[in-house]
DNA sequence: GTGAAAGCGCTAACAG
DNA sequence: CTGTTAGCGCTTTCAC
């Protein structure tokens, strides 16, 4: 079983080197009779090709990484990574390729991983989480030449390919909802001002509203991370404002507002009406269930890979840009079925 | 930058080719002045050695594998994968191994996946999480004889090794907990019983039990699949029997118990008291806030790495074993406080 | 301390 | 349709 190569097996059919290797790869011109009688050996003998051989010859690893920079706070804490990442797998499982985690924790990890991912023949793509302005991560490896696809907006987008959801029209969808239902003093919790999806999802807060002329009242904005904490926080910064209705970036920080919103006396959605966004499974689950923006987050992470191998299998050129549509889940947290 | 071959900067520094590699792999007897010669020239090129080729020669690939099987039903909806991921993902940082990510969704997949993982000089270790009974995948792992380290303790445990938590003591400590609390009726909500984890949690509740010469109750005892839902439908099947307090093995199952026990209009822990088990950063924010096991999830991955490079540097006989210990922290829903 | 040379196991022209 | 022949870029004895 080990120490099995090609050469061995070869002899034992009695034909080349280069026939096996023809119908392990599966290429044409081989006679039926003889392929058969290779896939036979390969078989009994339970041969598999030596990945760094073939990596090294052909030039292609079949392996891409997915990098999270450190930037990302809420790694594995929020669940939309977990799901993301589960999508992206089983693309890989499906077109053949393997995925390398890379996890990208402190600066020092950074230098430990840059040169793994960006060293020739080692990955054939790159998949990359955008984090916040000035991450030096991406810029670099946009630099390496590598083919690459960044999942969320980048910052600076010129000649970089990016798959992303449409957040401005999801979050303006979101709040045009409440503005519809009759509320009056509308509040939103915000993703991190240094992150594209925190201001394109704050964006479409502003256009919804302006849209109905309504002015923004500073009071009402009230930035987080993402993070269950850090819509509790925010929330507790927002309730002396009297918000009758609140849109948070994330269904995380919709469930930390909902624990302040408790605390502090009152009730959802009669006194604040909430809306979230990503529409994780606990977002049917909370008490109320949460109205959110869903988006298909194992379907995009499959997306991204289907843009990579786009670029590794017909060039990196020119970019190719993937902006996702998402859908607003009326569920009780926002009052639309207690007004009916 | 791209392109660029060891042969390239022996050139430049007007070495051989083997100089510069023991410079890049950090050997002795290479000059001082020549390595650094050498080591500046690398810096300026930005040089980075081809991983294939490397592994090829040294029959190292520096990567290892996780596996996580399709038995593992609750894959990334249960936040304990991700973080074990992460604590694996962290070790893998820090001892310089590139980590592949295996997520095994379908039948089809683990077909794929196989080869890719017990191919010859691809990886060079594998970490693999136990999932159910008759699991093939585990077993042709086994066989492959690459290094292997289960995550959590397997069926047939002769001549492998694994690293798993004191499950059965953990178990043990907390129904010990709630039997000294003076609760009557002691329920359980178990794990998979085709899952060592669950099989040893529940071993660990009969033990308490029987230590206490109360005799089991069938009615108290219902079974889950670790996830939110199943212990929402397991307390709903419990409910009639009446027990003054629930062991939950994992802190998703004990929350859906209390979604369950809410929704029957009792008090927690007035009417049932709840013990979880994993510790998940949720368990601090439940209402009540719940008393549960605490297992250092990520310290586990890391600990599990830690076994597998033995295994890789050391050869993996003899088998390895490594039981972590837990801790029982205590909060609300046992009643403890309330009690004093 | 350093270089020459022989592979590692496979792919991919190129002949035939 | 099949075999021969070069490499792919690095590590690693073995001489010097």
């Amino acid at each position: 079983m080990a120490g099995l190569r090609l050469e061995d097996i070869a002899k034992q059919v009695g034909v080349s080197r280069s026939t096996v290797s023809r119908v392990v790869n599966g290429h044409p011109h081989v006679r039926e009779d003889v392929r058969k009688r290779v896939l036979e050996v390969i078989q009994k003998t339970g041969y598999h090709p030596n990945a760094a051989a073939r990596t090294l010859a052909s030039q292609r690893s079949q392996m891409i990484g997915l990098v999270l920079p450190r930037t990302v706070t809420s790694f594995f804490t929020d669940p939309y990574f977990p799901h993301l990442t589960q999508g992206i797998a089983q693309a890989c499982n499906q077109s053949d390729y393997t995925l390398g985690l890379f996890l990208v924790g402190t600066k020092d990890d950074e230098e430990k991983i840059f040169p793994r991912v960006s060293r020739r023949g080692f990955l054939d793509g790159v998949l990359v989480q955008t984090g916040q302005i000035g991450d030096q991560l991406i810029d670099r490896l946009v630099n390496s030449n590598i083919p690459l696809v960044i999942i969320g907006r980048p910052f600076h987008a010129d000649g970089v390919s990016y798959i992303d959801v449409d957040n401005v029209d999801a979050a303006y969808n979101a709040v045009s909802h409440l503005l519809r239902l009759g509320y009056q003093r509308i509040a939103t919790i915000t993703g991190p001002a240094n992150s594209t999806t925190g201001i394109d999802r704050q964006e479409g807060y502003f256009r919804a509203l302006a849209e109905r002329d309504r002015t923004v009242d500073e009071s009402l904005v009230a930035e987080g991370d993402f993070s269950e904490a850090s819509g509790y926080y925010a929330m507790q910064r927002l309730l002396p404002a009297k918000p009758d209705a609140v849109f948070a970036a994330s269904d995380m920080m919709a469930i930390g507002a909902m624990r302040a919103v408790r605390e502090a006396g009152l009730s959802i959605p009669g006194d604040v009406a909430l809306v979230g966004f990503d529409d994780l499974p606990r977002a049917a689950l909370t008490d109320p269930p949460l109205t959110t923006v869903r988006q298909q987050v194992q379907q995009f992470g499959m997306s991204a890979v289907g843009v990579l191998t786009d670029l590794i299998e017909n060039g990196i050129t020119p970019p190719r840009r993937v902006i996702m549509a998402t859908e607003l889940i009326v569920r009780e947290s926002c009052g639309a079925y207690r007004r009916q």
